[in-house]
DNA sequence: GTTTGTTTGTCTATCCAATAAACAAAGTTG
DNA sequence: CAACTTTGTTTATTGGATAGACAAACAAAC
């Protein structure tokens, strides 16, 4: 049961300091007087909780702006650098981690390869790889406010991986692990809900409000944004549309269900079709067969692409979003799936929803997890101080 | 762009009274001491906006309750008569229109046969059955505070039919047209959405936060309700999962796609398929002789509650919700229907989601939407006083 | 009947955030 | 320099929530 927040003057405060900060975040530099103005927001008001900024070390004055005929307005801008938030994508045989401010701009950077997948083991192999990042950090007010994870499997709302078929996991307490660790809070979610975080607020899905993220690796994962927010069902996982049937009486599928959408349209399902033809690479060989000209391979990844908009088309007509953006490893192969999907949908989802959207490939490419990971660090760390 | 609300002591007394009205609507009857105790709200609080609630002729005193040892509380009750709202279901055949009051009790009911289809035609039945409904109000503070009708059709947010090809519709000013005539709010929204609220507040969805309506009639239409709030994609439609692909290569649909949902497992499915076994009845028919023991038409049902099943499946991977509620005509074939409609969908969703989901039944038979239309008037009455 | 303690709902004084208006400071323009 | 603008602070006021005091009304125990 939510506890229903009744309405006090510290709540109008927290609201219209939220809008004074954000206003910062967006439009920096700017002045207490053009707050005033856009908020629609008192000067005094804005002039009263701009020093409670101050005072929290969020804001800093830097000096003074040009003059439109009066008195030079004094410049505000957010301390970006107040403090610092670390992102990790624990994949299945790497680890990739950044550190970054409160704006998103990444200070430091790794990635490691993953060869164990016991929980201890990996927790061996991550905490000093959190820990050297950590240390990364330059000494600031807030310090580093967060860690947030992107794991390849089913996150409850606990924190705890439910259930990661790619790590042999079941019921692994990650948060609870890396929380008494660093005594920070940290942050758990399914990779693809992370990438989606990442590829709204830093990559092609900046400013979108209704947005499907389609993580395309060895199976389909997608992070749902929904009014800004991103979507958990009724038990906090949804987003498993990489299971959505595309065909009812297809190949069955190891979670029970028949003709599952990345059964045809993952890596997988390239790797598994090009083993058929006589290829055993990985994705990035048949991408360099494509590259020089292998026309078998050429129509594999076409076929892939066919079946990406297959699935998209239904993500269409089911969300009617203002964008869909494709992300992960299959993203790298954009040159020779785009025009296949692009094709697909246009053919098959409906006219009214097909008007409004965008389809894009991710912008951050790899970094998209690690990105948003971090960023839902942040964004908690926004959240605490609003509440408090 | 969404003007940001900034927060003002108005904004504290809207908030708190909408707290202290939904507590009376919930509660009720109770006292203004047990309304503090539950909201948290101090008791000087509740009394000041309970007083003003009984001045704005929404709430009164209904005399004293039992005393548990102490002063007998004074009971409190929300005016239901305070205000009525009329609920259109518009079908392609039929009209039917309620007249209820601000709780939804159904003060008058009405239904009549439509055999018109061009939109001049239509009004002119539809003025004077919604002006009789209107007239049946009883004199009351507020009146009739609205009309809210369901159609067989896109609807975009101005209120008019973009869409509906069962009657033939294309950029109907169905909203325009109607607050002209009666000069008080019209909402007009789809079938399938009306209808989810209708079963969310009144029928086999109470209470829940996220469930998805299946409305099962010559095609198939769903309202998606998510965090207790209809859910519109980012042109303002969505919900059209009978156009749900759930066979990739199956029969062409005048969609555009193939393999839609809807073909498989709509009352018009069910038809097309009677009749290519010679009967040439309608669904009333083909239940009388499933009741009857015709085998034939038994595994004909079982096979539309199987292809049910398997778009219900896909439903359930996707939203994770706390409930389905199947609705509309198709509801009345439940007995043939739900077995195998429940066992494909265990057999295929997946069993994280599978645990916290309610496969249910419309409880308000043919009225979901009409009372979900009529429902979408009254909330949006209550909305605007909270604004004004 | 009397006493005791409880419950209800109002009243009073106080607090606090936002606001309008006045104002000082710092600028531009002619 | 005079007149006007713009910025940001100060001051007095408004309005809603709150704690605590309070009176009225009551049950239960004696």
């Amino acid at each position: 049961m939510t506890k229903t927040t009744t309405g006090d003057q510290a709540l109008i405060k927290r609201i219209n300091t939220a809008i004074v900060l954000e206003a910062i975040l967006k439009e920096q530099p700017l002045s207490r007087a053009k707050i005033s103005e856009i908020t629609g927001l008192n000067k005094a008001t804005v002039s009263s909780l701009v020093q409670d900024l101050i005072d929290n070390q969020l804001v800093r004055e830097i000096g003074t702006g040009v003059s439109s005929g009066g008195r030079k307005p004094v410049m505000l801008e957010f301390i970006a650098t107040a403090g610092y938030s670390v992102g990790i994508d624990l994949g299945v045989n790497y680890l990739r981690g950044v550190l970054v401010d409160l704006r998103g701009t990444v200070v430091a950077e790794r990635t490691a390869p993953l060869s164990a997948v016991d929980p201890d083991d990996v927790f061996n192999v991550l905490r000093p790889f959190i820990q050297s990042l950590v240390s990364e950090a330059p000494p600031s007010p807030f310090g580093v406010v967060g860690i947030g994870v992107g794991v390849p499997g089913l996150v409850d709302s606990s924190g705890s991986v439910l259930y990661a078929p790619n790590l042999g996991w079941r019921e692994v307490p990650l948060k609870d692990a890396l929380s008494r660790t660093f005594g920070i809070p940290v942050l758990i979610d399914n990779e693809a809900n992370v990438g989606a975080i990442g590829e709204r607020t830093f990559g092609s899905g900046r400013g979108v409000s209704n947005m499907v993220y389609v993580s395309v690796g060895i199976g389909i994962g997608t992070g749902i944004i929904l009014q800004r927010t991103l979507y958990k069902g009724a038990s906090g996982f949804s987003g498993e549309l990489g299971h959505l049937s595309v065909d009812a009486h297809g190949k069955p599928c190891r979670c029970g269900n028949r003709g599952c959408w990345e059964l045809y349209a993952s890596e997988q399902a390239l790797l598994d079709q090009a083993r058929s033809l006589g290829h055993s690479g990985d994705l990035d060989e048949l991408l360099a067969a494509a590259d020089a000209g292998d026309e078998a391979v050429r129509g594999l990844l076409a076929g892939i692409g066919e079946y990406l908009g297959i699935g998209i088309a239904n993500i269409v007509n089911i969300f009617n979003p203002d964008a869909i953006v494709i992300g992960n490893r299959m993203s790298r192969a954009q040159p020779w799936i785009e025009q296949a999907m692009r094709r697909t949908v246009e053919e098959r989802a409906l006219n009214f929803h097909l008007r409004g959207v965008q389809l894009l490939f991710a912008e951050l490419g790899g970094r998209s997890a690690v990105m948003g990971a971090a960023e839902q660090a942040v964004s908690a760390f926004f959240d605490r101080l609003k509440a408090g």
